[in-house]
DNA sequence: AATAGTTACTTGCAAAAAGCAAGTGACTAT
DNA sequence: ATAGTCACTTGCTTTTTGCAAGTAACTATT
């Protein structure tokens, strides 16, 4: 068979640009996991360990959403033992200034939200972050 | 017990502000009506009219927990016949850069995207919208 | 070489939310 | 009176979420 799929059958629901996002990532796990990548993390078992504590179906289900969606890539990032990261793709980093525009929202007008560091998620991940346990 | 509430017994997954703003905003939904609400749009018909065509229970669900929220009003905008209409308050004003955000990157990275006007939604609603019917 | 442990998932199922259609009440225009 | 509009509400089916348990591959331990 030539062509396997035509590419997706998921009906856009109108042109705007807003509403493509939200097909996209308009739901309370995915900018999770982008953050979470944001920050450096690449294993299945790092986004688990996140404070919000997404099950683990709904993580496998995001993270192949993620993939088919451009947003992460699957791929080795070591080997003895070969374990597969995820990691952002341009697309994936471009979500920068939305997860940006977020944080100051969320700092400005949610009580009690604080961020770990002080950088914004548009900064690359911190080299010295301690492994602590978590987070 | 000292309080007879503490203010809402939906709890936070974590302190971090992205979580937090998913919390409130983290559906495919929400957001399409704040975007309206950027765009001058202030009664109930207006909303159901765009075209994504948001189900109308759930239209009124989403405009009664974004007043809970704090990021809308409801208010009256007309008598005889007496009509309440909603608005942004300064914190669903506050908005404005997360949608903004949300534009650039649909633009660039959904194919098949456009804004029916050029202003980004951080902009003051438009006085001189006409209304040739919708958007 | 079994045994146990870690990692990265998959599967099953009950509960919640979404989505659709129809209905309701207040007011208005004919 | 009658019909129409507006702003919702209600009922019901489908889909998604959330939780727990299970599985497969590989590794470290005894």
């Amino acid at each position: 068979m030539p062509g396997p799929r035509p590419k997706k059958p998921s009906l856009r629901r109108s042109p705007c640009p807003v509403s493509g996002c939200l097909d996209l990532i308009g739901d309370r796990w995915t900018l999770l996991v982008v953050r979470d990548l944001f920050w450096g993390k690449r294993r299945y078992g790092e986004f688990q360990a996140s404070p919000e504590g997404i099950p683990t179906n709904l993580l496998a289900d995001r993270l192949e959403r993620l993939g088919a969606a451009g947003i992460v890539a699957r791929r080795p990032y070591q080997r003895n033992p070969p374990r597969y990261g995820y990691t952002l793709t341009r697309k994936g980093r471009d979500l920068g200034p939305v997860l940006s525009a977020l944080v100051a929202w969320g700092k400005r007008h949610i009580p009690g939200t604080r961020t770990l560091d002080e950088a914004a998620p548009v900064s690359r991940p911190s080299r010295k972050s301690r492994r602590t346990g978590r987070a």
